[in-house]
DNA sequence: CTTATATCAGGTACACTGATATTC
DNA sequence: CGAATATCAGTGAACCTGATATAA
């Protein structure tokens, strides 16, 4: 998937312009996002679950029970798309629904026993995309990144 | 578009907890770029111009006259789904094709007038959302950050 | 009445794989 | 021939807005 360059273009490769597009922080949180959507999508084509499942049931497994809202809140999805990522995981006996005990409108999501063996399969699959990400950067610098990554994802 | 969480949701914001899901880089990486999709898309909303043909029209005004295998090169997509991209923007008259010179099958592509009028505008509109991604950082952090998105952005 | 939740309905841009045609 | 480009065909998950129903 390197996706080489044929030598009849000129468009230059990704943090090679200064002035252009490449100098936009916007354009390169796009492009490293994009790069590593791939990456992750690779990892997981033969367990036939797509990126948002995947990040749907890492959810639920590390918040048990959690609502359709609540994971549309965390995926800053709205609740109708959500509902249909829920319905294939579903589906595919990944989850299961039940009514909530006291709030009788809420829908509790939990993870199955064959949505688990597959979740952990796919994060060790997963585990070597995910390491190469901050490799050859010192803690230091993860942790400015980090910190980014977060204010960013909290800037709404 | 501030999403208020419910009194009776216990999940957690982004980046409060450091073992679960938060901790993985790739997620943050995830959630930083769909809050700033969210933004972006929140800016562009007047104009009826989707992300992606934001982005290829941005392309194609720094890059002029590329084909489509470019474009889909640049933005990390297959050369079938840009082309789906670029006829809906020659379909708003956004962008033109013409056959290249020497290449009989290359389709050079380039950004119209009304096309750099709208990009423009959107340009105006989303400069805000792009400001915002680096407030409060220094320039050897923004170095950082920036080194470690192109990075990202390389490694496939 | 307001808020939160869930889901149906309808629509579309996007994104994929696979196949085909053309050109260098 | 192979490599690059473009596009048609078919499919589908994802994403949206709007409307509806239920419940706290």
């Amino acid at each position: 998937m390197s996706k080489k360059k044929p030598s009849h273009s000129r468009i230059p490769d990704v943090g090679e312009g200064k002035r252009g597009i490449e100098g936009h922080i916007g354009y390169l949180l796009r492009q490293a996002h994009g790069s590593h959507k791939i990456r992750m999508e690779k990892a997981l084509t033969e367990y036939d679950i797509t990126l948002p499942q995947f990040s749907v049931l890492t959810m639920l497994d590390a918040y048990p029970g959690a609502s359709g809202a609540d994971l549309a809140r965390l995926s800053l999805l709205t609740p109708q798309t959500m509902s249909v990522i829920v319905k294939n995981l579903d589906k595919a006996d990944l989850v299961t629904r039940r009514p909530h005990q006291e709030h009788g409108r809420i829908q509790v999501i939990d993870i199955t026993d064959s949505g688990k063996t597959l979740l952990n399969k796919c994060k060790t699959a997963v585990a070597l995309a995910e390491a190469d990400l901050l490799k050859g950067f010192t803690k230091d610098e993860e942790a400015i990144i980090r910190h980014w990554l977060v204010t960013t994802a909290k800037n709404i």
